[in-house]
DNA sequence: CTGAGCCCTGGAGCGCGCTCCAGGTCAAGC
DNA sequence: GCTTGACCTGGAGCGCGCTCCAGGGCTCAG
């Protein structure tokens, strides 16, 4: 089992630093283990969680709801909870990913007239 | 050629009055007509633009680039820059989509491993 | 043992995109 | 004409998600 510094572990993370501090300070992400000295040590586990909050960022979970996650994952018992939760925010996203891809059609068509209206001044 | 007051324009458009408002004083709007006592009238020309701009924001275009592509609006010689800007903009989009679509596989994924967790634990 | 460079904590500050407020003006039904 | 409610302007405030800072402690190469 690997540990990291603060630093290696954003870099792989890809969070800053000061963000891995705020996400254990909300509670998101479980309390990392200390040195003699207080001075943080990431775990493989860590990381793996750090990539896995990076998926619910990235599909634009709010900050409250990984707290909540993050506090569930520390009861085993939460397992279907976490699971529903994981499926309703799956939905959101696909409702984003819809809505997206008819946006994207729109923007077809306009660039489409756009591309129409600047060939016709050309004749 | 119908007319709207500032609430029939938010209403119609899905913005709130107090964002028409700052988008005109962005300049992301431009300059809505007036009544004789400084009201604004929202012209169907207007609403139209409104719902291009939701388009917009709703793909995540941010405040200055909207306040750009507002700006270009108004010369009618840039055709092709606002072309452009669109293309540049379908193509973040469709980066947005692919990768919420990788996103969305692994929270399947996820969704599956509880499932699976939860399945084991019944037995 | 020392110095340079990480890291610590608590709390303030920031950028975006609105949202709200005060204090006043306009519009329209009665 | 008066009242009621929508609207005006300029500017302050807010919620989110970080990001930065001061003032100090840890660590490790030399």
């Amino acid at each position: 089992m690997a540990t990291y510094t603060p630093a290696e572990a954003a870099q792989r993370s890809g969070f800053t630093i000061d963000t891995l501090r705020y996400y254990e300070r909300e509670g998101i992400l479980p309390r990392v283990a200390r040195s003699a000295g207080g001075h943080r040590v990431y775990s493989d586990a860590d990381l793996s969680t750090l990539d896995f909050l990076q998926c619910l960022r990235d599909t634009g979970m709010p900050i409250e709801r990984l707290r909540r996650y993050g506090e569930m994952c520390q009861d085993p018992a939460t397992m279907t909870d976490r699971a529903a939760l994981l499926r309703e925010h799956a939905a959101d996203v696909d409702a984003q990913i819809a809505l997206l891809t008819r946006r994207r059609a729109r923007l077809t068509e306009k660039i489409a007239w756009y591309d129409e209206q600047i060939g016709d001044a050309a004749d």
